[in-house]
RNA sequence: UCCCCGAUAGCUCAGUCGGUAGAGCAAGUGACUGUUAAUCACUGGGUCGUAGGUUCAAGUCCUACUCGGGGAGCCA
């Protein structure tokens, strides 16, 4: 079809009083779309010969007659008036219900709505310099879907243990539904982000049959007759992929039965791992604040407004938006911590404070490379130039968020790897597989993980991890 | 596994020296044509986490347990 006759064809189509081209909105929204083949047919509801409308897109359709389907957030009246607070999910917009300008049975309706009720509202978009979106609804029809019970979530202060014992319900309020937006965003930049540099997305299995790095406790799963485990890594299913493709990542759910107990911890997790071929630890530190620096900037750029909502410094966070991020090495950063008093002994991994005195010297995340191989995985490459390092790299964030980025070049020669396996006394039966990778072409390699609920409590300024993903998994909590 | 803190109305909390249970908000009813967590008036609302102990008397003191929160270790 040529490009004219597509243009015909979509004026054709186009309902009366929306434009032309739906399709170019939506492009606006969701990045560029390449020449567009064909009109995919898209789901319209309509009520009383009224299209349903987005509350976010409303203020496209200023001074048109639109439907807007949602939930009650919150009511006021005031005589004869009635504001009602409708959410759907993509914005919140307040329908002023006038007496006299809407069926009466629609006026009492109205003034009997309970927060969280669910209705469609049908009013005439009108900008209004006092709403808090730029534009307000004058009502001319509001009809009942559901009358909510009375809602447990009530607009006023609650405690944590409180709402997430009403998750399900909570999910609905302003913060959670801006952090869930965000959530999409990350996603979405993530995927293209490896889509453009040429990383092809594979699954690694989420039952293994035995602990990827020999430390973590893990949970435990019947697998038939046999015991099993839920993954705690990709990656080495992910090191077997990207020896057949290249460069890949793993973009899935990761468990980890430890009895951590704190708001940087969760049972379930989204981890995202690319792992390349001919990499060394350089390009891994590249690739890695690349990648997350791309993901601020895509958040800075299409959810300002939800970041707003969370009450998020942005000038904080807006110096990761951009590369290089420092680099230090391991000996570097202990130095620094003698230099600043935090209390720390010479060979030991960072705990928080540790973490958080380092990130403090800069505005953006760090990179930490060259750790002491004794505290790293067994998979690590020794340093050429001093084999008691490992050609590691951890990333803290900035804010005193933590680790959410650890990676290394892989050690890539079958004798090394067979020693590190013996010297931790991992099966070495079970890991046959892994080494096979060593014995048939074997290239330097290497790849990271990166912690999706971390990076987001990073770039939302929230506290608590759990609040960054919709139903958390924590410590002998499972419910709802 | 260890350390610290907490549990009183639907929610957030106060409750003195041990002496018969309080507030704000929410809910219900009513008033009000520009409210932004509206305001005002009235109304209803309690097995003080559970079990035991001390005492004339326990929300309050003691012990154990349960649940929740924070942290250490471990990790992303």
């Amino acid at each position: 079809m040529s490009r004219a006759a597509a243009a015909a064809a979509r004026a054709a189509l186009a309902p009366r009083g929306v434009p032309a081209c739906p399709l170019a909105r939506i492009a606006s929204t969701f990045g560029a779309v390449g020449r567009v083949r064909h009109i995919p047919a898209m789901s319209e509801q309509i009520f009383e010969g009224h299209k349903a409308v987005s509350i976010a897109r409303l203020p496209q359709h200023v001074g048109q007659e639109v439907l807007v389907q949602g939930w009650l957030y919150n009511m006021r009246s005031k005589g004869k008036l009635h504001f009602l607070q409708v959410r759907d999910g993509t914005g919140i917009v307040q329908g002023v219900v006038a007496k006299g300008e809407l069926p009466d049975a629609d006026f009492e309706v109205a003034g009997t709505l309970t927060q969280e009720s669910s209705l469609r509202v049908v009013g005439v978009v009108r900008a209004d310099a006092r709403a808090p979106g730029g534009v307000e609804l004058g009502v001319r029809r509001v009809a009942l879907v559901h009358r909510s019970e009375p809602f447990p979530i009530a607009p006023k202060e609650h405690g944590t243990g409180f709402l997430m014992e009403n998750r399900h319900l909570w999910l609905r309020s302003r913060k959670p539904s801006a952090i869930l937006r965000v959530r999409d965003e990350a996603i979405r930049a993530i995927r293209d982000f490896f889509h453009e540099r040429e990383f092809l997305c594979v699954d690694a299995p989420i039952f293994t049959p035995n602990a990827c790095e020999g430390t973590s406790t893990l949970f435990q799963v019947k697998y038939f007759d046999d015991l099993a485990y839920l993954t705690q890594s990709g990656q080495l299913y992910g090191e077997a992929t990207a020896m057949a493709m290249g460069k890949i990542y793993v973009f899935g759910p990761t468990f980890r039965a430890e009895k951590s107990k704190t708001r940087r911890h969760l049972t379930e997790f989204w981890m995202i791992e690319p792992e390349a071929a001919f990499y060394d630890l350089d390009d891994v530190m590249v690739l890695a604040e690349d990648f997350v620096s791309t993901i601020v900037r895509r958040v800075l750029e299409n959810r300002r407004e939800d970041l707003k909502i969370l009450e998020r410094d942005i000038a904080k966070l807006e110096p990761a938006a951009n590369t290089p991020y420092p680099r230090i090495t391991y000996r570097q950063a202990a130095a620094r911590l003698h230099e600043k008093g935090v209390p720390f002994t010479d060979g030991d991994d960072f705990g928080a404070p540790q973490e958080t005195a380092i990130s403090d010297d800069y505005d953006r995340p760090v990179l930490v490379h060259r750790w002491p191989a004794a505290i790293k995985a067994f998979y690590m490459k020794r340093d050429p130039q001093d084999p008691s390092l490992a050609l590691g790299v951890d990333m803290i964030a900035s804010e005193g968020y933590g680790e959410i980025v650890g990676g290394s070049q892989r050690e890539d020669d079958l004798k090394l790897l067979q020693e590190r396996v013996a010297h931790e006394n991992l099966p070495m039966d079970a890991f046959q597989w892994y080494l096979d990778l060593r014995r048939f072409g074997s290239v330097p390699h290497g790849g990271f993980g990166l912690g999706l609920e971390r990076t987001l409590a990073w770039i939302c300024g929230v506290e608590h991890l759990r609040e960054c993903i919709p139903f958390p998994r924590m410590l002998y909590k499972i419910y709802p």
